[in-house]
DNA sequence: AATATATGTCAATAGTGCTGACTAAAATAA
DNA sequence: TTATTTTAGTCAGCACTATTGACATATATT
């Protein structure tokens, strides 16, 4: 085993093997959670998952390229492509050509879009914000640090700039 | 709009509108980032990531009843029979009659079992260790308050109790 | 003109989830 | 004892998300 496994005594208590699969467990919760308002929402417009994860981004980062949101999910252009083409027949995302490259297709949110976007992320923003509220700032604080510090360390820089960008 | 929309002046920078968006992204791409070296071992063994999350509770809560796993998972009896079925036809898991309760099927990992769950485990108890490493005692603290923050209320006493159960 | 890039599409397959309908066994209540 | 409830399992069918491979189109670059 390695000396993880073991947790040689001179480690913090919080690096013991426990609490690693503690803090996996913590993860895995949240996430279940986390995406269950949304999926309730989804079920009403015949969406799942995969949408929402199209509409927020595209949200989030208006005119963004195919690419660059196949970059972002990290799923294959035939995955991307079924979702990608029911929100644009139901005009809930508008393609337009690139005028540098007019190969692209650069994505937006219709006003339709931008208000699923809204009523999406609505019952997120209010279960981070009751989170962040009962944490407090030192919480929230080393939370941000611990989810920057969980990813892949060569992506750690796209991910920042692309939260950051706003 | 609500007052979490709008972020009037007097909340803390860390509940604007914009914070609150970031803090739902890190949140995709930890996950995105964590679930992928599990994956890539699991695509070995013909598996995927239902399989992962029974290896994975079963592990931790030697002789947890179906209902409880199911509770834990929320999912489907259905949902879970298929990799459940799979699991023991290939002596991943071991089911056992109960004693107290002769219906129920007491789920136990094999040795083959504790050996997948080892490997699956390693590479995310590392990234961990190296996270928490790299953010200290107290970002590891309000990394753990606010994802148990962000559960559903209703489920968080239950989810801390598993979580503790060690 | 040849090559590379950005996007899209068709076909086939796999993994995961759902609902509904049913069976079987065992526990519990009347 | 008999009736009801609980726990678990199974079968059929369907939907969503993801994959790989092959190919097409338009445009940009060399």
């Amino acid at each position: 085993m390695s000396e993880i496994a073991t947790n040689a005594s001179h480690e913090p208590s919080y690096l013991s093997d426990d609490e690693l699969i503690r803090g996996i467990e913590m993860l895995f919760y949240a996430y279940r959670d986390f995406t269950s308002d949304p999926d309730e929402i989804l079920t009403r417009y015949g969406f799942g998952r995969a949408h929402h994860r199209v509409v927020h981004f595209v949200g989030r980062n208006p005119g963004m390229t195919v690419a660059e949101l196949l970059a972002i999910l990290k799923v294959t252009k035939q995955s991307l492509s079924r979702v990608l083409s029911q929100l644009v027949s139901e005009a809930f995302i508008i393609q337009e050509k690139g005028v540098r490259d007019r190969r692209q297709r650069l994505l937006y949110l219709s006003p339709k879009g931008e208000t699923l976007f809204e009523e999406l992320s609505r019952p997120q923003k209010d279960r981070v914000a009751k989170a962040y509220r009962a944490a407090g700032a030192d919480a929230v604080a080393g939370y941000r640090k611990v989810l920057e510090d969980l990813l892949n360390a060569e992506e750690r820089a796209t991910v920042l700039q692309a939260v950051d960008r706003s």
